[in-house]
RNA sequence: GUCCCCGUCGUCUAGCCCGGCCUAGGACAUCGCCCUUUCACGGCGGUAACACGGGUUCAAAUCCCGUCGGGGACGCCA
């Protein structure tokens, strides 16, 4: 399952053997150091459009600079992590379609954690608080400004902590930041290159984000988070920094909503003795409602498979996301994958958080299940469930360039994808007559799903039920198109049925009696289709065929009379 | 409450770093016209934005300060 790839460990091998002179070999290193970035969820719901599209920026990045994708699950929430939401995940990731190279899960590495944990606590850089958790959450968040460590702990002497956890008494363990009143406290801090400093008079801790600039923030700021839970378990934090270390990534390219965190990171990749990577913060995805996209409160809108199951293209999905806070800075929004892979970079990446504009729709949220962070139940994620999903539940530019991407396929591969949606609604269709209807609706359907209310009369043996006024034709009466439906039924029988030979016989009968075109037409659409809007006549007619034709015209004659 | 981030048409954005080519460009949506047997596609055009207030400057969307507004983070969640 782990598929390791680390082409420039073989080649710094090869130039060993080699025996290159050291400082070349250090700068070839440089050069040919490859970027390793990594998507991280933890599964505790489904993969939310934000996740995706962080995913997306991770790809794109890793491909343009041929790198290396990794996928690691951040599973460490026993509570909360469930195999279906690992299930769902993957769902929505192989929907995408883009692949990864290597893959992890953190509950495989809790010993490198762990170990990572302690060697910062031999090295004083942390300490065991056996403050009973929880103590004191109510006026934690309340109006005294930022929690920094729970009293007394932070003093307590080596000998004493080592005593009262050798009796058993539980505690944590948490990070000991720099404080200016313990500046020689025994820490590794000062050593070159350090993200501690004094900026201002202030001990502060810095970063460099490619998005958002020079990142700093005074100690005095940042609490003493906890590297151990009380079990043992390792927290998010340590854990995706242990990780991250170890797997050597170079980039860390996630939502913004982590942008203070880092400063938390930066100083446990130091005091863990690794060079932090360099960071990316994206800006978040919004509701039109200015708050952050959550299952409970917007609804399907948040999640991949409702995308998919709606009939979104998974290249047009991305196209959309990618949209979402980057842009290729040139003016155009129609990219394939390919594009994208050419055009993105980091700098193209903006600050400002990005409004997926959707409608708000009622049925969201009754169908929201009321934790908000479930995955769809099987019903709720087939495809036939979520007609319920309407079109205004989407972003209109998501739309578009769904529209966009169905209209630039071959009309083969196209016509492929509409099949199994055909088919799955219970309706026997050829290849060859999907491939003809195809050609017909491809420029009148925005999502896949959509083929079954435009072609649906190439379909069905026996028309939906229609308002009879509806085959009466403009500036006409139920007369005038009773007279070209009967006319039509008279000279059917003998046309073939291409489009010149019909152009031109329903041309003449027009003609003939005193109509114009569109009179004649419109009563036969409706007849033939059950509807007004409908692709151009003649090809339909070719495609429904000559008794199909007679029979529903006939059917309409009878409506008439 | 404390800290961090952000603020250009309804929405996504270009321009901002390196002030003048900006009477602010593009796209979606919207409205109108054209094409047309309906719908759609396509073509043409319209409406529509530099949050506000002060500076600096010959000149500010672009630089500085302040205000207001929005978002995020402050867990033994991730």
């Amino acid at each position: 399952m782990w598929l390791l790839r680390e082409p420039w460990l073989s080649l710094l091998d090869a130039a060993f053997v080699l025996l290159i002179p050291s400082n070349f070999l250090i700068l070839m290193a440089d050069s040919i150091t490859v970027p390793r970035v990594r998507f991280a969820p933890s599964p505790t719901g489904f993969l939310h459009v934000g996740s995706a599209r962080t995913f997306i920026f991770n790809w794109l990045y890793a491909r343009h600079n041929h790198g290396i994708m990794i996928l690691r699950l951040d599973d460490t929430d026993v509570e909360r992590n469930t195999q279906q939401s690992v299930d769902s995940i993957f769902d929505g990731l192989k929907w995408l379609n883009l692949n990864w190279d290597e893959e992890y899960k953190q509950s495989d590495r809790l010993d490198l954690h762990r170990k990572t944990a302690w060697a910062i606590f031999e090295k004083g850089l942390a300490y065991r608080d056996f403050t009973p958790a929880h103590a004191g959450d109510a006026e934690k968040s309340g109006a005294q400004g930022t929690w920094l460590f729970n009293p007394g702990a932070r003093e307590l002497s080596r000998a004493e902590s080592d005593r009262r956890a050798a009796s058993g008494e539980p505690f944590a363990l948490r990070f000991r930041v720099p404080r200016e009143n313990e500046a020689n406290s025994p820490t590794v801090w000062g050593q070159p290159p350090s993200a501690v400093r004094f900026a201002e008079g202030k001990l502060c801790v810095h970063f460099k984000d490619s998005v958002y600039g020079d990142q700093v923030k005074a100690a005095d700021d940042i609490e003493d988070f906890a590297l151990l839970r009380s079990d043992g378990m390792p927290t998010y934090h340590l854990a995706s920094c242990a990780d991250d270390a170890d797997l050597r990534i170079t980039h860390i390219i996630r939502g913004q909503d982590h942008l203070t965190n880092t400063f938390k990171h930066v100083l446990i990749f130091e005091a863990a003795g690794a060079t932090p990577p360099q960071f990316a913060h994206l800006p978040l995805l919004i509701a039109p409602d200015g708050t952050k996209l959550s299952k409970r409160r917007h609804g399907p809108v948040v999640s991949v498979t409702t995308y998919r199951d709606a009939g979104f293209l998974p290249e047009a999905f991305i196209n959309f996301l990618c949209l979402l806070g980057w842009s290729p800075k040139n003016d155009r929004e129609n990219l394939s994958l390919q594009e994208l892979q050419d055009a993105f970079s980091l700098e193209g990446i903006n600050r400002s958080n990005a409004v997926v504009n959707f409608k708000e729709s009622g049925s969201a949220v009754s169908s929201a299940a009321p934790n908000g962070d479930v995955i769809p139940t099987a019903r709720e994620a087939s495809g036939r469930n979520l007609l319920l999903v309407t079109e205004e539940t989407f972003d209109p530019k998501a739309l578009w360039l769904n529209a966009e991407h169905i209209r630039a396929l071959p009309v083969e591969s196209l016509s492929d994808r509409l099949l199994p949606i055909v088919r799955a609604e219970g309706w026997d269709v050829s290849p060859d007559k999907m491939l003809r209807v195809t050609s017909l609706i491809r420029e009148r359907i925005k999502l896949l799903r959509d083929v079954l209310t435009t072609a649906n009369f190439f379909f069905v043996k026996q028309l939906p039920p229609y308002d009879s006024a509806e085959l009466i034709p403009q500036k006409g009466d139920a007369a005038m198109a009773l007279k070209a439906l009967m006319r039509a039924r008279e000279i059917l029988p003998n046309v073939e049925f291409r489009h010149d030979p019909l152009d031109h016989a329903l041309r003449t009968a027009a003609q003939e009696l005193g109509l114009k075109a569109g009179q004649m037409f419109q009563p036969i659409r409706v007849a033939v289709c059950g509807r007004k809007n409908a692709p151009p006549l003649f090809e339909t007619l070719e495609v429904l065929g000559r008794e199909t034709t007679l029979d529903r015209i006939a059917q309409a004659i009878a409506k008439l009379q």
